[in-house]
RNA sequence: GGUGCGGUAGUUCAGUUUGGUUAGAAUACCGGCCUGUCACGCCGGGGGUCGCGGGUUCGAGCCCCGUCCGCACCGCCA
């Protein structure tokens, strides 16, 4: 047996007992003829000692280096001096035999809470890395939270089901990754952006509740809460309405919130609409744990020979309460802010209320007494400070949005201990693209419109098609968009109608799609479902922006995995198996 | 595809503004001392392709050009 005992587990109760311990050396204390080593493994840290009275023992502890696997046998006996720090600090292991399991040569950056190694060097390592207690401590969240998942969902009747990663194609939305076929010459799988038709299909099978905590796959670059395979927890039911998927996933979240990180939410999750979200938020996945709403005063502030505003389409106005004070020198730095490509502005406009007076960037247009009305009409108070931006109303509203987000962080209101779940509802089905000439589903191309809509929805009109809503939804946390979902098509003649609007022809359709139109034919169950970014959904509950920490595995910014060195080069062999180079080459 | 920041000891960084002696610090590592440490302490030591290539210069870690790599963001991600 190697061991007893974990290196967690002993207590003060344990005092006097013979126990062996296996794990590795965090760390050799010397302390000339008595040396301490702190033993650790998945459960914590124990602290071994040895001392004269065993030379041969204590001359081993002494050569011993970090991250030796060692076995240790000994007393469990208490402390002369505690260590309050960690769980096990009372007691310590009295060696009488120690055994080197295997040496390990020096890691190349410290294995502790606080690593001395930076982010490449650490993923070079991963498994180095993965010792490391934060690392541990996001997998073991990211277990709570896929174990609570399956209980809830069980716990309610949903069946989960695996469905296929060698799939067909479908160019709509991301890139897809594509496995060539050996057997089938010239020919591809795609492996799935997610399991959409897969769930639907099951749900025409009559597998009315289903999920899967599922890998899916995504050709498109980086982010750090973006990675090419992540996980979704992807759910369909049948014989649903919109408010019976969103009661029975908020029951999932609050269960989550409830038994993984004990917070309970009592009220129902705050709604908001798509339109509401980009003008009070300026973004479609709105942060509300912090007010600070945008206000439209275009028509207040027009008028006045200040010809930047007068021409402008939108006008949009933030409060930064207690922010008066803000130096030239603060308001320049900030003006250049919004001015980088990535906000997109052209210029700031501030009005400071200060306790002797407004002073703004728009004085020589505006009397104090106008300023004030702005003022009062979005409620700053003295103290304050007003932002404004103007232009295209859309790319207005997303740059206040950014402006939003950055004057919460400036002012500490995005506290990742606190968490501020909505759901925003009623997106836009289509969007028109330029570009193309054409319409794209906002969602996905089995997204149905609201059932109000549906007239505007077979009309040819693109001023009426543009109004179509979805009956979609998205779950936003903290201003992370954590899941989405909608109501499908189940009526064959919308969904024909849906691709003709997107423009596919009805070869098309039965080419992409011909199997789902189909099976929709043979008896569809009205139904709808959501998928939740798992990965996204635990770094927000362990409190961290990226979802690297939340993946054993993860690749790097160019997708890469700098472990294995992947994507790699195959040999010309597998290519012409794989046909993906002429095999002439060898008949010369 | 684009923008910004970065690449110097095993590691994390300083040094680059204003080119000039032998490129520093911390930590890790190695050796010595130490019986109550737990970020142990003290003494000593070794350790550098300044990402790579080219250029300017009497002289380049520092200036110029190119290139590769990392991170964050924009585009993209139905």
């Amino acid at each position: 047996m190697y061991r007893t005992h974990t290196c967690g587990e002993l207590r003060i109760a344990n005092v006097g007992q013979q126990v062996t311990l296996a794990g590795w050396v965090q760390r050799v204390r010397k302390m000339g003829s008595l040396n301490f080593i702190d033993l650790r493994d998945r459960y914590g840290i124990t602290q071994l000692v040895a001392d004269e009275h065993n030379k041969e023992v204590n001359d081993l502890v002494e050569k011993m280096g970090r991250e030796w696997v060692i076995q240790a046998k000994g007393t469990v006996i208490e402390r002369q001096s505690k260590n309050n720090k960690i769980e096990t600090g009372e007691i310590e292991i009295q060696l009488s035999d120690v055994t080197v399991l295997n040496a390990a040569v020096t890691p190349p950056f410290t294995i502790e809470e606080n690593t001395d190694g930076g982010e490449e060097l650490r993923a070079q390592y991963r498994y180095l890395d993965l010792r490391r207690a934060p690392l541990k401590r996001a997998l073991e969240l990211r277990h709570r939270m896929a174990h609570e998942v399956r209980n809830y969902l069980s716990n309610v009747g949903f069946m989960e089901i695996e469905t296929p990663y060698l799939i067909k194609s479908t160019p709509e939305g991301a890139r897809d990754f594509v496995v060539p076929s050996r057997m089938n010459p010239g020919e591809f799988y795609a492996l799935p952006q997610s399991p959409q038709t897969f769930k639907q299909l099951l749900m025409v099978a009559g597998y009315d509740k289903y999920f899967q905590i599922v890998r899916c796959f995504r050709d498109e670059d980086l982010r750090a809460d973006r990675q090419p395979e992540f996980t979704q927890i992807d759910c369909e039911m049948s014989f649903v309405e919109r408010e019976d998927v969103l009661n029975t996933f908020e029951g999932l979240a609050k269960a989550l919130f409830k038994n993984v990180l004990g917070k309970e939410f009592t009220e129902a999750f705050p709604r908001i609409s798509y339109a509401d979200a980009m003008e009070y938020y300026g973004s479609d996945k709105p942060d509300i744990r912090f007010d600070m709403k945008m206000n439209t005063v275009t028509s207040l502030l027009q008028g006045n020979g200040f010809s930047v505003f007068d021409t402008a389409e939108y006008i949009g106005a933030i409060v930064a309460k207690g922010c008066a004070g803000y130096t030239r020198k603060q308001l320049d730095e900030l003006t250049e802010w919004v001015k980088r490509p990535q906000v997109g502005a052209k210029g700031l406009v501030y009005i400071k209320l200060n306790a002797d007076g407004i002073k703004s960037s728009i004085d020589k247009f505006y009397t104090p007494e106008q300023l004030k009305a702005v003022a009062d009409k979005i409620g700053a108070q003295e103290g304050d400070l007003i932002l404004m931006l103007s232009g295209d109303k859309k790319k207005m509203q997303g740059a206040l949005g950014t402006l939003r987000l950055e004057m919460g962080n400036r002012l500490g209101l995005r506290d990742n201990s606190v968490y501020a779940p909505l759901w925003v509802c009623d997106f836009p089905l289509l969007e028109w693209d330029d570009e193309t000439q054409r319409f794209y589903a906002m969602h996905h191309p089995f997204t149905a419109p609201k059932p109000e809509d549906m007239d505007k929805f077979f009309s040819n009109k693109k001023e009426d098609l543009e109004k179509v809503n979805a009956n979609a939804y998205d779950f936003v946390l903290n201003g992370t968009e954590v899941g989405g979902g909608s109501i499908r098509i189940h009526d064959s003649k919308v969904q024909e109608r849906m691709f003709e609007v997107l423009g596919f022809s009805k070869e098309d359709a039965d080419y992409r799609f011909g199997f789902i139109i189909n099976a929709f034919k043979y008896g569809a169950p009205p139904h709808g479902g959501i998928a939740f970014g798992f990965d996204r959904f635990c770094s927000l509950f362990g409190g961290q922006e990226t979802i690297r920490d939340y993946i054993a595995f993860p690749k790097n910014n160019m997708g890469r995995d700098v472990m294995l060195d992947a994507p790699s080069k195959i040999d010309n062999a597998q290519m012409e198996e794989l046909f993906l180079v002429s095999t002439a080459k060898k008949e010369d």
